[in-house]
DNA sequence: CATGCCTATTTTGTCAACAATAAAGAGATA
DNA sequence: TATCTCTTTATTGTTGACAAAATAGGCATG
């Protein structure tokens, strides 16, 4: 389960100094390292290294070599890495440390059907109580995510994606269901990135967002619902989760692919 | 927020001699004193301490004084804490320790739309594929809570009930939100407690449960989700969540109340 | 007599040294 | 040459001491 570990595996992109490097500003003055960051700050960098990918599923996450990286004590890396563990962006082996998390594909599986429960919640919830405001919040959001995926900044593109989702949820005005509705988005693209086929890299979906929006707007609770709910359908759809090589005979794909 | 604290509050139930002592069992040789817990069991001791309120809401959560309660370091108290703080059973107030959590009304109405959510989607997915032996395991748990009731032990049938909901989502089979769901349920009671009007003290669900059984056996998806939705919503219904004393008004309230 | 300030004590937060465990490598033997 | 064991190294886990913060109590002052 989850060993799964390619053998000259020397950190593609994952070195502790790429992690980090804030992303792209205050860069000059001063060396890369002795950063002195606090938990939080570690924790968000971590965070989104492992969401856009520039931290792969399975990169081991070694304490000092962290510590020493963010400038912290050994002490607050474990802290966070527990933290990460609870949000299972980091699988945390007791004895062996921590690496990013390797989702299953029924894990993935079950995390889709997860947020279609979630999101379909949420949107009855929005679709009842919406206020024009709101609407049109949304809508610009969406806005300048199709914008942002035009230019070509699909990074920026995926974190205004997730950012819709979490604003429905806000609008929903249920902190619990938010709340976890966040666990999953966050979850998601470790799936999505471990799962993917070679289809359109997500980008179909933002048509689709406009489309949640408008279905909302005409105040029909099951066809907003309805929309929610296909287009995570798409979404899913777009991977690979078929039945996987999990069990017994699994050991002879393993060694396929190890073999170099 | 939640700093609601009897002037009098000499520890009703919630000394740490109550909480380390375990349950009923094996209490013969030796002082109640130096257990030696690990980090699990100290968990759950709290946990179920939370669980069946010999912990009342608010009652704060030395560090020190666990550890010598349970014999165990400081440390593994404060990760206890941690973990305990992610499942919001306790609130951990930065440089002020841990207590207790007190959740607010809005908080146990989110918990319960939450609930409601998740479990339609549960329900759902097992009236679909629910095999027979899974069906009478069912009922065998809905009788013995039965029974439990019946015998007055009115804590084994409340885990018992418990163990109801989390068996359903086992069977649902979707991780995921079967740990989701875990999470929900591990804190209604803490909003039962807090909330509770002068209702049957929730034992009348019994018959709710069998009622949801017979539902989901008719394979009818819609009359399931309907039985466990209105369910939960009787239990919503024995709760007093009327909007309460949290803004600006609430000092006279909170005097009242204070005032013995 | 009430109020604000200051000190003492309790309680939480951080850190660095130590212990235990797992991984890696060298050497011996078949 | 392959395999096994033993030693060495690297990494995680734990503990206890120290630092910082908050609480409680006493004292002076208006």
């Amino acid at each position: 389960m989850g060993t799964r570990r390619s053998p000259g595996d020397a950190h593609p992109a994952g070195s502790p100094a790429a992690i980090a490097r804030p992303p792209a500003r205050a860069r000059s003055a001063g060396r890369a390292k002795s950063i002195r960051l606090n938990e939080n700050e570690i924790y968000w960098r971590i965070y989104d290294a492992v969401l856009d990918h520039r931290l792969q599923p399975g990169t081991k996450l070694k304490e000092v070599a962290l510590a020493e990286a963010f400038g912290a004590n050994r002490g607050v890396v474990r802290k966070v890495l527990t933290r990460l563990a609870y949000d299972r962006l980091v699988a945390l082996r007791p004895n062996r440390g921590a690496v990013v998390a390797i989702p299953s594909v029924e894990e993935g599986r079950d995390l889709f059907a997860a947020r279609r429960a979630a999101e379909a919640a949420i949107v009855d919830a929005v679709t009842r109580n919406i206020a024009r405001a709101e609407l049109k919040e949304l809508r610009v959001l969406a806005e300048s995510e199709r914008e942002a995926y035009r230019c070509g900044e699909v990074r920026k593109g995926l974190k205004l994606s997730l950012k819709f989702h979490r604003q429905l949820a806000a609008i929903a005005g249920n902190g619990v269901l938010a709340e976890f509705l966040d666990q999953l988005i966050a979850r998601t693209p470790l799936v999505v990135l471990a799962y993917r086929g070679r289809g359109a890299d997500r980008t179909c979906s933002i048509d689709e967002h406009i489309e949640i929006i408008d279905a909302i707007a005409t105040g029909n609770v099951a066809k907003a619902v309805a929309a929610m709910t296909s287009h995570l359908e798409s979404l899913e759809g777009q991977l690979d989760l078929s039945d996987d090589t999990e069990t017994s005979t699994d050991l002879v794909a393993l060694f396929a692919a190890d073999g170099d």
